[in-house]
RNA sequence: AGAGUUGGCCGAGGCAAUCGCUGUUUACAUCUGUAAAUAGAGGAAAGUCCGGGCUCCAAAGGGCAGAGUGCCAGGUAACGCCUGGGAAGCGUGAGCUUACGGAAAGUGCCACAGAAAUAUACCGCCUUUUUUUAACUAAAAAGGUAAGGGUGAAAAGGUGUGGUAAGAGCGCACCGCGUAACUGGUAACAGUUGCGGCAAGGUAAACCCCACUCGGAGCAAGACCAAAUAGGAGCUUAUGUGUAUACGAAAGUGUACAUACAGUGUGGCCCACACUUAGCUCGGGUAGGUUGCUUGAGGUGUUUGGUGACAAGCAUCCCAGAUAAAUGAUUGUCCACGACAGAACCCGGCUUAUCGGCUAACUCUUUUU
């Protein structure tokens, strides 16, 4: 644990088991333009797995834009939320915004994510 | 100098720092890590519209249906692509555009208009006869006529001239059309000469006819490894159960054989429901993983052949391979303030989107020398 802000493959939700336990039970927080669902898991670190649907944006370079800027952002913030499964989903409408709105953005969610974890 | 035509090339704006992601190699650790080095989206990666490779299935011959293509020659693995040529149309020009086979095989459709749409006499023009008038002046009847008017997408080639009562390919010249021969060309086609007075529109991205091409599905193709659960097959065993039997007064204990049938609970019973139902092996294949997966109809340079598309030879290089899916973020700085847009098995095309920059050849106009 010398490297905060390393972000390898298991830091990720990856299959698709994973996501669909997180669906079907877990806490949610949301903000205008995106939305957390979150839930315990064993391990010591947190995980992130990162939605952005064809709906939200239809080009592949929005959508990929969408999901580094998120995936960036909880590479910095990671250390907050040690023990969780995230899943963050975009909402529509996230293709209109720019970088920095966005960014702005996932700092909320990140925010009230802590006070939740705090009050648990 | 301006306007334009046709190609070709480049393009996450450049630089620096820090923090990250994916592959490969090396070293060290070892059970999937650490460190270093190095590489890391496009001209369209897009649309999925064509054509191939590759994989599996089917068939291995022929026909029908269906789909596609449609001037000629060449290129190619192949094409609906490209190159060269022909024809028609557009542009002063460089050039551009074309679904460019067949309408005398048949069917369908073409409103309305118009006298008439496989032919026609409405107006008009002309002749004859009768009546009439100063007068071939007017009228009627019979006939001739497609030159003129009007309608239409189309009225049986066009212009001129001869001819005629008026007219008419009725004759002639030129143009157009058809046809035969010859010449040039691989061919499409072009040219020359002769002959025919001339053959009634359009629509085939309407059916259709003719010629040629086409088996189907796709990397979620396909191949391999393989937990768990349910179900399947086989073997072994017998602790449960059944039968037989030995000992024993009985409880029970032992032996042999059969059997994974069944047993237990709820309930009076059947049915029903729930729970339990040995071990091993095989097969199957789910989750998951590995592979397919990047060395290829490859790139670059050069020589030769060809008008060209392209082909051949030689040299040289290895240039993304992710898998909920990597190439990003932050800060500083400079400028012309940054378009369209993200690989997903791989190639060749087409189409569409696009802020700009560089470059070659050519055309037109104007000015100066």
């Amino acid at each position: 644990m010398k490297n905060y802000l390393s972000f390898p493959r298991s830091h990720r939700l990856v299959s698709k088991s994973e996501y669909k336990s997180l669906f079907d039970e877990s806490n949610k927080v949301s903000q205008r333009y995106l939305l957390a669902l979150y839930k315990r898991n064993e391990k010591s670190h947190a995980r992130v797995g990162i939605i952005v649907g064809k709906r939200v944006a239809n080009h592949a370079v929005v959508r990929n834009q969408i999901k580094r800027i998120v995936r960036e952002s909880f590479r910095a913030n990671q250390i907050q939320f040690p023990g969780y499964d995230i899943v963050v989903i975009a909402r529509q409408q996230c293709d209109s915004l720019d970088k920095t709105q966005l960014r702005e953005g996932i700092e909320k969610l990140w925010q009230k994510l802590a006070i939740q974890f705090q009050k648990v």
